[in-house]
DNA sequence: TAATACTTGACAGTGGGACTATGAAGATGT
DNA sequence: ACATCTTCATAGTCCCACTGTCAAGTATTA
């Protein structure tokens, strides 16, 4: 069992320093001989546990992806919202590259448009990913949420390709210190996307704006109005009054 | 002259060549021996026009985004609105990837990560519309056609990455068909981010979404009223009356 | 037409890095 | 103590980028 754990730590040590060097360089710079030193074992040994270069890039995604990722996806089915669920799901996949840069780097500058990459878990993860956006917005565009002209792939391609944009960029620039982590611009991201598709209320009739001076004496008509003062209580589902500031 | 006109279709074809193996496979999967054929020059003509394997990689975007980019941007200092400056810098940006499937992959899918790219002509372009992106962004929030909460380099990585992200898939499924192509996508696209940002005009006040029969009913009181009609003309700038359909 | 310079190609060879094969040294379990 | 399994060092193969050289065109000039 000893044994057992010891080659695990080696093995992890292998992986931990290829993913630092593969990030920090590139796979095609990086040479076993130096992941070799970094991690402190013998060319031969990475050898024995990877068989080859490659398989040594895809076993870091496939270690990280089962680690991380699944658990987050078990609560979507029980947000019955549209608009929580697409929030979840984005939550994830940040989570997912802020939780370790080097992964993230590996990932969206260097795997994210390799062949091999598009048939491992960590790959098919993604796609669950976004895969279940688009069935949450046309979901959304189905029951009246969203505008019915909303284009699902566009949306969805704004939704992951702006947050890969900004990790991408992150990354470029060597990481530099936020005062916002992308996390935080999760929220006036997603309000942006979804008021610019959220299908309008009222379809027919009349929307007023009213500054405060005008709206008073409306309300002073209103009150001395019976008939439509009745009416304003009874056609509660058609009619809003929304107050600002 | 003839002798340069050869050598110039020479250099072409090898370029040529290059940018598609180097699409199609991948810079380090593509071999020098397989460009030379493809070509139809010998593997020692290559290295005497480009030094090294590298260094024909680099010529590809240094000649083409000297051919393609440039004078699209001659025409934005002429634009005085914000949003049409967008629009059009958006407009160059997706020429640039749609004149040419093959750039646009090893562009987006290759060379964006690349350290050595960030230093060519090519990436300045590219920069250069991020940058001039930026300044329409925040000048939108200054002269109040934008919200002032809004984050402009969120908005940028909206716009870049939205556009980035399309390509991106579409290069990775093969290039299929579309119904609809990315210039195509733009408006509807411009005009999600560009309603989430603006910044709403009526900041103070009610709004009231009246259904039809409502609506008469308040046109009715309203014509009846002599004080309040004659509000509505004065007063039009803080009150708008929208029909809808 | 002859001489000169420049372009192209064939070929041989170097070097680096991925990968293999082998056997010795050490650690572990019984 | 013995067998087994892990790790390492060494030596060697293969592939491919890249260099150098020389011969054979091809173009330009005298």
């Amino acid at each position: 069992m000893a044994d057992r754990v010891r080659a695990k730590t080696r093995k992890d040590r292998i992986m931990d320093a290829a993913l630092r060097i593969f990030a920090e360089k590139s796979f095609q710079e990086a040479t076993i001989s130096e992941i070799s030193k970094e991690a402190g074992v013998s060319e031969a040994t990475i050898y024995e546990y990877f068989g080859t270069k490659e398989d040594l890039l895809f076993a870091i995604p496939e270690k990280i992806s089962n680690d991380t990722y699944e658990e987050s996806e078990a609560v979507l089915p029980f947000i019955k919202d549209v608009e929580g669920r697409m929030r979840a799901i984005m939550l994830s996949y940040i989570q997912l590259y802020e939780s370790n840069p080097h992964y993230s780097a590996l990932v969206l500058l260097q795997l994210m448009s390799n062949k091999r990459f598009r048939q491992t878990q960590a790959h098919a993860a993604i796609r669950r990913s976004a895969h279940s956006l688009l069935d949450c917005i046309r979901e959304g565009i189905a029951n009246g949420t969203f505008r019915p002209d909303a284009d699902a792939y566009l949306i969805r391609s704004m939704l992951m390709g702006t947050i890969e944009h900004l990790f991408i960029h992150w990354h470029m620039q060597g990481m530099p210190r936020r005062e916002k982590t992308i996390m935080e611009m999760l929220d006036p991201f997603l309000e942006i996307v979804l008021s610019g598709i959220r299908a309008k209320k009222e379809q027919q009739g009349l929307t007023l704006h009213l500054n405060l001076e005008d709206a008073r004496a409306l309300g002073q008509i209103l009150q001395n109005d019976p008939a439509l003062q009745s009416k304003a209580e009874s056609a509660d589902a058609s009619r809003t009054i929304k107050e600002r500031n």
